[in-house]
DNA sequence: CATGAATGAGTGTTCATTCAT
DNA sequence: TATGAATGAACACTCATTCAT
């Protein structure tokens, strides 16, 4: 008999090796030779666990959104209203390596979606519902009278999405400017803001 | 006597073609020779012209990049703080199909900048120093009272950058949920409040 | 003590596959996956029985030219001169499915033979040896009187032997003009002929 | 300006590399590699004058017939008949080295539609109609009263073909058994007996 | 100045083959 | 004896780049 292999814990340690890959050379490097050498295997183990080279790709953004939206579990838990909300947003950040490596990996997702336009590109939009999930919190943070309830809150998630993914793209391109201390701050100043609103209201 | 040719002319005009090419077929597409088919010339005259394909590629920014420019000073004439805040802000969304286009160029600059980082990078990255201007304004508006002038004006500026990229990514992603009325809409409603939080103080 | 394993037996079982998956899905879809699936058992296993694809391959043409012959045997049990000529004709044209399949297959083979001209060929060439048969069966019959004893016998062999071929080629390449039928009665009237040449001498 | 180059004789050229390769080495193994290696150019030619692989298969079979059916409108002006029958069945057999190579590379293509069945069949099927051209020429014999008006017409032809590929797919097969004198007498003896036919009735 | 013929490295993909277990 | 994980060469195809004309 071969070798006995796990094949889902071998899949994970593949597309981990397409985070990498993607997070470091970018989407338009990550070529299925290149992958292939990070792995450290060869090129055709890729053609055992998956389809195609476009199979790949979606697989390693599958695992990338359950992991993180596994973390949202882990740390939300016990959480709630403002309290969550400033979790979730700080957690979008790319405050740590590992979650560098993870913005690094959906800004180039993110390009591919906007060039190759149309192909499966609806299958790849649908996020980790950070949108739902940042107005569910707004809500309930209505509800419990933390922020202004004059707001919709589908406004304010929004406003918050673009922050998250406005400042971990600038965060990105200039690390110097922002900082991750910095981007700790701006979001505490704008929490700080939100709740100055509500008790202005 | 060769025949005089207006290299910075010609050049435009091969540029204009490479805009033409990405807006109708994506950047994907924007192939040597489909960019040299659009320019009504072969593909042998990019080379007289550029060095690369790169070199197209960036200079189509270049010349992007040069165009928003003079856009914003047209725009800003004769405006003043939050008024001048605001336009440029606006400006800056992908409000229409010419601003759209140059949204998704940017982004996938932007994307390639986070793997190419040693080389032109630092070329690319001197962007249209939208921070200082924006921080200007920014400055300017505070002098004359129509903001809180306790709030940093690099965190304020900070935070409308951040706000712009994340919109004009999202629209790009989700044009149908973050139309072009809900993006001017949040730009609205943050500067209320900008000017509230001024009255507040 | 090891399982004892019919060796035989084992690869007839397997050649069966073969045959299945290449009536099935044509000779270009019969990879040794394919083949080893329909087998039931890993692919590793036709390594142990054969040396090669190519083995594979023409192990599967043997045991075909061994069942061709044995079925003359039977279809030719009793039959004498013209009578056992005609069926001889008759039982080498693709009239049903499997001899169908074992035209295509041969055909295959032959164009292969035009190539390998060196190496394995000389095993293949040696067939089923259809023109001795074929031209054993002209001698008896011109012994019998049955057809003109003045043409030599190697030369109405040499043509009975194109008929064959170049009917079978053409009735897989147009079905629909040389039906089986159509087949059947041309090679009918070929005998009629061949009796009627062999009354008028 | 680059070099001038004739399109037209360059296809061609390159075409008959195709043929070389195929009667050569097969059409298994022509690849675009095998057959840019032949032409003494690189694989990227290729690409100039065809647009696929399928591309220039087909286009080799297509100018193989033209320049068949050439050769017979040569071969057979002014003649009638019986004649003309006679011209255009050893025309299309193996007989000196340039056809020795067509038989081959048809016959190649055979393969490949037995085998790759559905695909692009149909173009290919559609041959050089030889059947119908040996059809009208028996047809004019008929006319003529040199052979027997009492057979159809499609039979006699029916014949012929398979005769003529019978044998070209054996003298391939087997040179020495089936010499090109053998081939002719083979023939001559056909016709012989069809004109005999013709006399006895 | 401009051409476009020619190059050849690089792409995703398939698949016969090997071999430790 | 049998497995199937792993290999890596070969495939058709794309395309930026070069350069003789």
């Amino acid at each position: 008999m071969p070798k006995a292999v796990d094949h889902i814990e071998r899949r994970e340690a593949l597309l981990a090796a397409v985070w990498r890959v993607i997070a470091r050379d970018g989407i338009e490097r990550a070529t299925v030779r290149t992958i292939a050498e990070e792995t450290g295997w060869s090129t055709g183990v890729l053609a055992h666990y998956f389809a195609d080279k476009e199979d790949i790709l979606t697989s390693a953004l599958q695992l990338s959104r359950e992991r993180i939206r596994a973390r949202w579990e882990e740390k939300l838990a016990g959480l709630k209203g403002v309290a969550a909300l400033r979790e979730l947003v700080l957690d979008n950040l790319p405050l740590d390596d590992e979650r560098e490596l993870e913005t690094r990996f959906h800004f180039n997702y993110w390009t591919r979606l906007l060039t190759h336009e149309g192909q499966a590109a609806a299958e790849w939009r649908q996020g980790p519902d950070l949108v739902d999930r940042l107005n569910g919190l707004v809500e309930e943070a209505q509800a419990l009278g933390e922020i202004d309830p004059g707001v919709p809150s589908a406004d304010v998630a929004e406003r918050l999405l673009a922050l998250i993914d406005g400042l971990s793209l600038h965060a990105l391109l200039n690390p110097e400017r922002l900082t991750r201390a910095r981007q700790v701050a701006l979001v505490e100043r704008e929490f700080e803001q939100m709740r100055m609103e509500g008790d202005h209201a």
